[in-house]
DNA sequence: TTTATGTTAGTGAGTGCTCACTTATGGAGT
DNA sequence: ACTCCATAAGTGAGCACTCACTAACATAAA
């Protein structure tokens, strides 16, 4: 018999959350439709009512993801702050989302060998290459702010701020959560950003 | 009936390096012990006579893969050279690796996923910490060739190029090799050891 | 050289389990 | 009265792993 009855959009989103908040403790792969039907508490059928395929959910989770971590570089990107300052600020809320919501990195580096289609594996190149978009314009400005050097280029910088960044979670994720990722996330951002600043002369 | 016999450690041989030779084209997740047994040309059983369970084949495959690589880096050290010689070497030898063997990526980005044991974790962070160590010392030579930066430490550092290794490696997975692993590797790390070099004061 | 005997690498046909997904049925709210 | 949200009870496919048995090989005795 039915336990409670529950508008469809609300329940959807009940079940999105419920699926990022169990893959907190659990690894990606054991989380089953079951499991996710007892947390949420309703039959594994109804599941499917909601979401015609298990593909579907997971699409579902990670545009919620996607949301959430936009609207966190958002609000990060002060518009007083310098360049580099918004940088930091950037990864430092990147890092601070998954840090706060571990759920996150596990469907990063997941994704693709959840489903067969592709559309999940879109979702994902489009937060990475969002973010990465957000880093280049940030680097782009600074290095226009005082003088150039053409053996660097802006778009390689972007990419060792986003290696910095994944590098560090797949570490941190492979370590158990052993070591506190803000933190020393912040020391390598300052760390790679003062090598960076060299270039313009300007020792902090 | 028995098609060939073959003494159990070159099958053993076999099974590990047929395995690593289907992931090339398929993903982790689909290789059965069926499809091994299909691609070696015997039967499914029959590999159960050599690793006692599915687990104990990942972690006969995961220790080739340590020791292929453990032997890469130690070719790439050559004596003569300068410290920042050898760290471009070496990294460049594990991309050379994972470019030739792109099962080693597969396997390093979904470990502790295949299994619940806890043994294959291990490995993975074993080949991670060796590769991080042998950073670590050749940093820490070029840092104390010359004038001190006291904000800067070689952890650091080595964890950056780590990163910068590992975040290149996912982004070229996700994007299906859409680009030139070694050419846009050697790009970075030319890229991050001359920001590195400029801490001594000499521009290349 | 031939034959008897033990060992090893193989096979085909299961078994039991898990999972995503389906079908038939029912009850609560408007 | 009718619409949805739910349920109970499947179904079939895929998987790691098992079991009873056999063909091939090695070697020492006859």
């Amino acid at each position: 018999m039915p336990r409670t009855r529950m508008p469809a959009e609300a329940r959807k989103r009940e079940i999105v959350e419920t699926v990022l908040a169990i893959l907190e403790s659990l690894p990606v792969e054991d989380l089953t439709t079951d499991r996710i039907a007892l947390e949420v508490g309703i039959s594994q059928a109804a599941i499917f009512r909601h979401f015609p395929t298990k593909n579907d959910l997971w699409l579902a989770v990670l545009t919620t993801v996607e949301a959430r971590a936009g609207a966190k570089w958002e609000a990060a990107l002060v518009p007083e702050a310098a360049p580099l300052e918004r940088v930091a600020a950037v990864l430092g809320a990147q890092l601070a989302l998954i840090e706060a919501t571990p759920a996150v990195p596990k469907l990063i580096f997941t994704v693709g060998r959840l489903t067969k289609e592709g559309a999940i594996l879109e979702v994902h190149m489009r937060i990475m290459t969002r973010l990465r978009a957000i880093l280049l314009r940030e680097i782009e400005a600074f290095m226009q702010e005082g003088p150039q050097r053409p053996d660097i280029q802006s778009q390689d910088i972007a990419d060792l701020l986003l290696g910095l960044v994944q590098g560090l979670v797949l570490r941190w994720q492979l370590s158990g959560h052993r070591f506190d990722l803000e933190r020393e996330g912040a020391r390598l951002i300052a760390c790679q950003l003062g090598l960076l600043q060299q270039v313009k002369g300007k020792q902090p």
